[in-house]
DNA sequence: CCTCTGTATGGAAACGTTTCCAGTCGCCGG
DNA sequence: CCGGCGACTGGAAACGTTTCCATACAGAGG
């Protein structure tokens, strides 16, 4: 059906080499046998295989995004930071999401190495050894960049992060510095299992600034929109004595807000609420939202760099991008404990 | 450097053939050789490749999905959906944003077609002739389709599109039904320009609901977020008769809101606001917003099933998906006129 | 015992490029 | 006038698959 090289080579009279020679611009070509060659290719309305081109010089096949979703902000701004630079490298994008499913992430990576991607760029929703051991099967085959994850299990796979430890040192410190002293981390780890980065630089930075050990009140939530709920209603309603609220996500954010005003809690009022992740929406509540803002646009196009330039010296471990606070008017002093303990 | 089916069958000592009828699934094959097979493929780590497969079988290039951008939310929805159908038809994506610049959607469009893709869904931001004819132009070397736009000189490329003059018409109803009179439409063609279907519907229903023509306000704005903003602060400075704002997207949505705060207007005491398009946030919003939302998950979709099931009669205007008016607290009866005018 | 059908297998020809290797031609310096 | 030496061109061999065709063999039916 499409015109191959060899009917533009046949119909502008020439050879295939020619043709090939005309539209990799590899050869020399004569500027008059150049024309013919255009004229025929436009006439028939050739467009080179892709296929065929990237089977002969095992090149260029793109490289490969699988996020948990696209209705998080985060990750669809990290992913306009991965198209800006794949674009750079002149290499397109193949896209996939996993719902948050380590089985649906594991076989679009499969499915990308079998196309050869020159690269995957993830963040990853597994936990688990086994699915570490997939993402290390997939590296073996294609380089594999992680954004904003560690996988504990993959040894030898670099992460692009933000310093999410700074942010939240921080952002405690700001509060801290507000006169609170009863914090609440809204997304701590469950009971037992090891806390995250931020969790610990939380409960660092709280106790650098004086404040006892049992002021760090760790509500622990999953990551989604029901558990935040429930989380931020249990915290709100039973611990009068929590004065500012951390959420650990924009999920988590949402979810304190919408409980506060539920609650008829005045914001900064009676509780100060700040969160990690800087989505738009922050800037249309009422207060605005106190936030740190993270770099994913930036995180996106250094996860490209470094499958794509750095893959010779790619270090295991790169410096993590700045975060940076925010402050709006979510957080102010705190005012005297609400209710009886 | 990467293992082939050659590799494979001589390490299992048998034909390429057979390699191959055991990992495409054509042919019958014993269940013995199979294993020794599958044993030494995986001792080579072999992979197809998709290239020498696709070219061979001229099949499974994937889909390209063009889009504005990612951050916002209903393009990010739309984008799902998308990724969805393509799922069930087996297919995978492959992405890129214009960033609402008509020359690098051609560019990205023109990238697809050489990739041999099945199709390409776009939400075009291109307007002129010229796009239009290189949207033609791309249309003749593979299925295009649209969604959330139509291209006027794009002739024999189907759009999938939402029921926006329903939803706009419901909309207006209920703000006629709690009083309204005189309403404002924000986000209007500009002077000159032929209106859009939202504006048209909004005007037409305002008139049906008894209004005089002078009742319909039209505000000019262009599709970026100072815009939107200079046109919310101009209408609500400067319109005190006006009782309540339909924004036509929800850049301008938050836009009204900005301003409504800004002027200490309440909201919707002093003034009723509602959108088109029902984004996360209009949940969040105080009050929250009442909203036109539109089905883009399920527009991806068919615009998937559009590309891929439909091609050979595909209909030149689908049913539009229907939209469906959100009712939150945004909007109320109206109040006495501001002031003077 | 011979043929016939069916299942398993291998060889080889495509698919549309790129690129190596020759070959043709015009022109310059000797 | 001739030996190169460029610039330009065409043929053909890959690249890694799929698939058509031929072959081999086993069992069934005559």
């Amino acid at each position: 059906m499409a015109a191959t090289i060899k009917d533009v080579a046949a119909a502008a009279g020439v050879g295939i080499a020619t043709v090939s020679r005309v539209f990799s611009g590899n050869g020399p070509v004569g500027a008059a046998t150049r024309e013919r060659v255009l004229a025929a290719a436009r006439a028939l309305d050739y467009r080179p295989s892709a296929a065929a081109r990237s089977l002969k010089t095992r090149g260029a096949a793109g490289i490969g995004l699988v996020l948990p979703g696209l209705d998080d902000p985060f990750a669809a701004e990290l992913a306009e930071g991965v198209l800006a630079g794949a674009r750079d490298h002149g290499e397109h994008v193949l896209l996939d999401v996993s719902g948050g499913d380590p089985a649906r992430e594991a076989a679009a990576a499969a499915r990308f190495a079998e196309q050869r991607v020159d690269g995957i760029v993830a963040v990853p929703a597994a936990a688990t050894p086994a699915d570490a051991a997939a993402w290390a099967d997939v590296a073996r085959a294609c380089g594999v960049v992680f954004a904003d994850r560690v996988l504990p299990g993959a040894a030898g796979i670099p992460s692009v992060l933000a310093d999410d430890a700074a942010g939240v040192r921080v952002l405690v410190e700001y509060l801290a510095g507000l006169g609170h002293r009863r914090v609440a981390f809204l997304g701590a780890a469950a009971p037992g299992a090891a806390p995250g980065v931020r969790e610990r630089a939380f409960r660092a930075a709280l106790r650098e600034a004086g404040a006892d050990e049992r002021d760090a009140v760790a509500v622990p939530a999953r990551p989604n929109r029901d558990s935040a709920y429930a989380a931020a209603a249990g915290l709100l309603q039973s611990r009068a004595d929590v004065t500012a609220v951390v959420a650990s996500g924009h999920l988590l954010g949402e979810a304190a807000v919408l409980v506060a005003r539920e609650l008829d809690l005045r914001v900064p009022g009676d509780v100060s609420i700040a969160m990690v992740d800087d989505v738009p929406w922050a800037e249309l509540c009422d207060p605005p939202l106190t936030a740190v803002a993270r770099p994913a646009r930036l995180m996106g196009q250094r996860a490209c760099d470094l499958l794509l330039r750095d893959r010779a010296r790619r270090p295991a471990a790169p410096a993590p991008l700045p975060a940076e606070l925010v402050v709006r008017g979510s957080c102010g002093p705190p005012r005297q404990a609400r209710g009886p303990r």
